[in-house]
DNA sequence: GCGTAATCTTACTCTTCAGTAAGTCTACTT
DNA sequence: AAGTAGACTTACTGAAGAGTAAGATTACGC
């Protein structure tokens, strides 16, 4: 690999690995509780480097969230697209992208969705505007299942409130994840698809769901 | 009402209010933003008798979890039980239990499970015993429906994986329920049953549920 | 009405950090 | 090899806020 001595780097490549640094920092502490000095440190430069970069504390998070935000909603979005053919087929590839992706980037995860409402109108706004773009994605996914499946009566609304429910149960699933180790994002996504897409009622009466065959 | 002065309170009293202001200041600002003075300000008293009575600001958080985890796991639990004989009628019950739960006392909600992952181990041992303490009703109500349906192959951990699915698509929907506001609990559980209980699959080919009637 | 215990306050201290001033160093160009 | 732009550092400032020392006030029993 590179040097052991600290290489100067190139701006746009530095900058990369301080956002790196700043996620990690963030998700383990929170916003106020982390410490630029510790996310300099990680990043193998002092602090006056991040301020000339990024700006302020407050800048370095909206980075953050920027760049992983984007990258999540990119994932689902692309995953959904290329999954298949039916609703049922694409919630399910998507879905399991969505659990690869937090089990990969749980830091990411953790900054999107675990912050405390506070800080400035800026941080927040931004992070609202994170969340409204992922589920907007999921939103999306699940109106389309509406429209195919042709029944009048649900519309954008009843997409949202579908939306915000199939994204909460997979976050808390993220938690339930990390004490059940070992479980594949596939199997995650088989337990939810069971409950969500069957129906429960259903599942207590034997029935069981098997993901679909490849297109 | 009480005289306009300010009366001296007797201790059980003023920790109550503290609390109470604690609580409302905490869930505006998230742990580390949140200020004693202020905190002290708003329970009309001044930051030494909070430092008195609580002992620190982490003791005052700590109070703060204790009593509204307690609160919402008996709404819960109470409702639950009081509501009906069947597993669907009790999970009706107790979801709606929570949304109205939720929509009162929005300050405890958010404290209980917005709360960023940062601060000292005395802090999150102490969110995650009370988030476990939720869950476990939850999971024990959804074990209950698994036993009386007789369903074999069904055990602790897939009621556990049910309870982390529900408690998140519900925390999710509140958020929901902030932006439609006049939902009433009753309609954010039917939305909710429809999707858990149904199942989307059942909803999209024309199937609606509605709350069962009275015992 | 007098003592005293509980309630409550003013006015600090001391630490932690976000942010910055004033440079130094190194790679690349010519 | 000399000049320079861009990468990088040391060593500060200033503010905010957790926690406290020392004492002032009021209720209430007697």
């Amino acid at each position: 690999m590179s040097d052991k001595r600290r290489r100067r780097l190139p701006r746009n490549v530095r900058e990369q690995e301080i956002i790196d640094a700043a996620l990690h920092v963030f998700s383990k502490r929170g916003y106020h509780a982390a410490v630029v000095d510790e996310i300099a440190e990680l990043a193998g430069i002092s602090k006056p480097m991040v301020y000339l970069y990024l700006g302020s504390k407050e800048g370095l998070f909206v980075a953050c969230i920027r760049r992983e935000s984007q990258r999540l909603a990119a994932t689902f979005k692309d995953a959904a697209q290329a999954g298949g053919s039916t609703p049922e087929q694409r919630l399910w590839a998507g879905l399991t992208a969505f659990f690869a992706f937090v089990a990969e980037h749980r830091d990411a995860w953790l900054v999107l969705h675990r912050q405390a409402p506070d800080q400035s109108e800026a941080i927040s706004a931004e992070l609202a505007q994170a969340r409204r773009s992922i589920m907007a994605v999921v939103a999306g996914l699940v109106g389309q299942g509406i429209t195919e499946g042709g029944r009048p009566g649900l519309g954008e609304q009843d997409a949202d409130f579908v939306a915000h429910a199939l994204v909460g149960a997979a976050d808390s699933l993220t938690e339930w994840m990390e004490r059940h180790p070992g479980q594949s994002p596939e199997r995650m996504t088989i337990g939810l698809m069971n409950m969500m897409w069957v129906g429960m009622r259903n599942v207590l009466t034997g029935e069981v769901w098997t993901p679909p065959r490849e297109t």
